[in-house]
DNA sequence: CACAATGATTGTCAAGCACAACGATTGGAA
DNA sequence: TTCCAATCGTTGTGCTTGACAATCATTGTG
């Protein structure tokens, strides 16, 4: 006797984006959460390093606004990143108000294990859709992330 | 001077469903959760009240499975709406362990409120897709819940 | 030079979620 | 019938996030 929750929600959240934007939000969370706690990270943490990966040295104002985080919640994750070597803070010369933030050698090594077990986690999240369909997905998803973005 | 993050964001992230549907989560959960406020509710109220709009009584056990959270975390929610008259809790007589759960008129008034302000944060959200793309994007979503629900 | 703005940091508060444990009750097995 | 495992609601605890205010150092502008 499964649990077939979905089909007795009703329609008022159902039917709605919304609410199952945040549903799946929470489940796609968890389900990279666990993947990567073996590393000793968490979600958090890997949004910096891959962004770092990709981009280079950041101010932490600069990753905080690409990754949509308070700059305040971010110092901390920075710590221990930091702590554990990965990355590393080097007070830019030119305005020594800012930290630019790298990725230390051991931290680019750590963020192509996460690259892979994020592609893991895609292929577990989107099972159920063909490639035509994952591929239409995640355009509109793109377009209302950056709707999101600018508008509001 | 607009903040393009996303078209900033390695393709790590930005290419990701998983990444995206997170990030779009929160963001629907905070516009749902500033547009309920002034009733004095938030997110997870209202997911009680709609559900039991729909269903009528339901046990505390089939409502957390059906919203798809805790039951010890369902205790202070009804708590709450209880002290505030929304809905009342009725032990079962068949089984004295179940309590039953069920609006009262008051309920059912702020459950129809509830409904409206959800519909236009629902078109505040997809207010950048066509009604054809909506269409699409909600089918897809809730492939995706349903699969999240049994899968796992 | 004075002063507003910026970047990083610290601290606090509340919301969510996950787990463990408990008392009351039920239903099935011995 | 008695015993025992399972179920339901509840309580408590800890961790992760997010939102804000305040502080300090630094910058750049009037």
């Amino acid at each position: 006797m499964s649990s077939p929750n979905l089909d007795d929600l009703p329609a008022a959240l159902s039917q709605h984006a919304g609410y199952l934007l945040v549903r799946l939000g929470k489940h796609a969370q968890r389900l990279f959460s666990l993947a990567i706690s073996p590393v000793g990270l968490r979600p958090g943490h890997a949004d910096i390093l891959l962004s770092l990966a990709a981009r280079g040295a950041l101010a932490q104002v600069e990753l905080a606004q690409l990754l949509n985080i308070e700059r305040a919640h971010l110092v901390g994750l920075l710590d221990q990143l930091e702590g554990m070597q990965l990355l590393l803070r080097q007070t830019d010369p030119h305005d020594r108000r800012r930290h630019a933030v790298r990725l230390t050698l051991q931290g680019e090594a750590v963020a192509e294990q996460l690259a892979a077990i994020a592609n893991t986690v895609e292929m577990q999240v989107l099972a159920g859709l063909s490639d035509a369909e994952a591929s239409v997905f995640r355009t509109l998803l793109q377009r209302l992330a950056r709707d999101a973005d600018e508008g509001d």
